[in-house]
DNA sequence: TGTACATCAGTGAACGCGCGTTCACTGATGTAC
DNA sequence: TGTACATCAGTGAACGCGCGTTCACTGATGTAC
């Protein structure tokens, strides 16, 4: 502890120190996987996968999750893990967008044999905010962290991931229907996914806040935003 | 390259690889600072903050802001950071702060002088998304980081620095007027966080997708959560 | 049926790196007597 | 006015670490002739 700074009361958890690396070692005590039968070559891919996902969800941070790491978890060794992907990079998006996909998935499950389309929007967003707080980490790494970091597959898959083009369609059918005032319908589902997106992300981000339980926040925000888009222009 | 994986394309710009460190380095041009005069040690400490700062917005990653890269940056010695801070998470969360503090001060004044409380609403909404698309990499560490990584003030203190004290009086105003509907002001002021925050935090973390103006996007929400609020109950 | 060969599914050791932090120190500047 | 001492504002070298990745290899399993 240096001179001026010894008040320091921080605990100093970061991604780069050796302490909070041994944090995260509940590992080595697997056993050694044995070898893969001559096709099954794709057995190890899922199983490094899911040893990733796990580490994720446990650490609650994607630079905490080392290619060495996940090699003792899966009971292989570290080169192993570039034998089904080019770079830890790959292998991190991978196992989140596996999880990912589900996200879209339950959003459509959420809105289907709905007929009004204000309720299926109101089922969608709160389907999708559930999701989103509870597979947090997914969701950070996936929603929340620089595309530099972790984006490799095309930005224009986004959308579809993330159960946006539910949304768009909604909206649109809304506008139809006439229960949503006429507007470009990309741009208002822009806005509702911005809206929806900021509950979880806040949560995510700041999980120590004293934040009211979800589903109040949900309700209200649903409310707000439906009854933005359906009445008359505000005031301004 | 692996035999399976050599079809990659990924070009592994991760922060843990020594290729993505070379990027950052145009730093060691930088003289050698002279020392300070016996009563102004404290100039050291603001020279490390801006040049942590600058790091941070040359890299686009708090994770790829090091010490190292900041005494060289500085043309100081590294050990003479923890004569200021007491570990590296400090030392950026400090810097990140120094500059985040604006954004409540930006947001008070964007309200200024404005009487109507629904006028002044806007005005902060659209002063709080500007700011945080401007100042994206702050906006990313301070409001989109995982608290464990580098929150370490009181929680409590968040709302005041983000401005969200400011949302909160507003809301009330509004209510005692009559302008917004009767409602728990704070959970209206964090739904109306949540969406302002949503905006922000998804043009950071998603650069590259094909995002309608800014101006559109607030102008947009802005109508749809003031209109929402004022509104008679949507329908549900 | 035998056997040379190719392929598959990996492994162990090593490379080189930059990192956060600590340690013992140093020279200049002020202060007490 | 001199000088011993304390303090300030740092420095240089080193520690130990875990990392991502590459390299050359190995043993088991299938396949062609």
């Amino acid at each position: 502890v240096s001179r001026r700074a010894a008040d320091a009361t921080t605990a100093s958890s970061r991604s780069r120190s050796s302490a909070s690396r041994r944090t995260a070692s509940a590992d080595e005590a697997r056993p050694r996987r044995t070898r893969a039968k001559r096709g099954q070559g794709d057995q190890l891919r899922e199983q490094i996968l899911d040893a990733t996902y796990e580490l994720l969800v446990e650490t609650g941070d994607a630079d905490r999750v080392s290619t060495r790491a996940v090699a003792r978890r899966v009971g292989c060794s570290s080169p192993a893990l570039y034998l089904h992907f080019p770079d830890r990079a790959s292998l991190l998006w991978a196992a989140c967008n596996r999880q990912f996909v589900k996200l879209g998935d339950v959003v459509r499950l959420a809105v289907e044999g709905i007929d009004d389309p204000i309720d299926a929007l109101q089922a969608a967003g709160r389907a999708y905010i559930t999701f989103g707080v509870e597979h947090a980490e997914e969701y950070r790494v996936m929603m929340m962290t620089p595309e530099t970091v972790v984006w490799n597959p095309p930005i224009e898959d986004l959308p579809g991931e993330a159960g946006f083009d539910v949304l768009h369609q909604l909206i649109e059918r809304a506008m139809a229907d006439g229960a949503l005032r006429d507007d470009d319908p990309s741009l208002v589902a822009l806005s509702v996914w911005a809206a929806v997106h900021g509950i979880v992300a806040l949560r995510i981000a700041k999980p120590s806040f004293d934040w009211p339980p979800l589903e109040d926040d949900i309700d209200r925000m649903i409310r707000l935003v439906t009854g933005g888009l359906a009445g008359s222009t505000g005031s301004s």
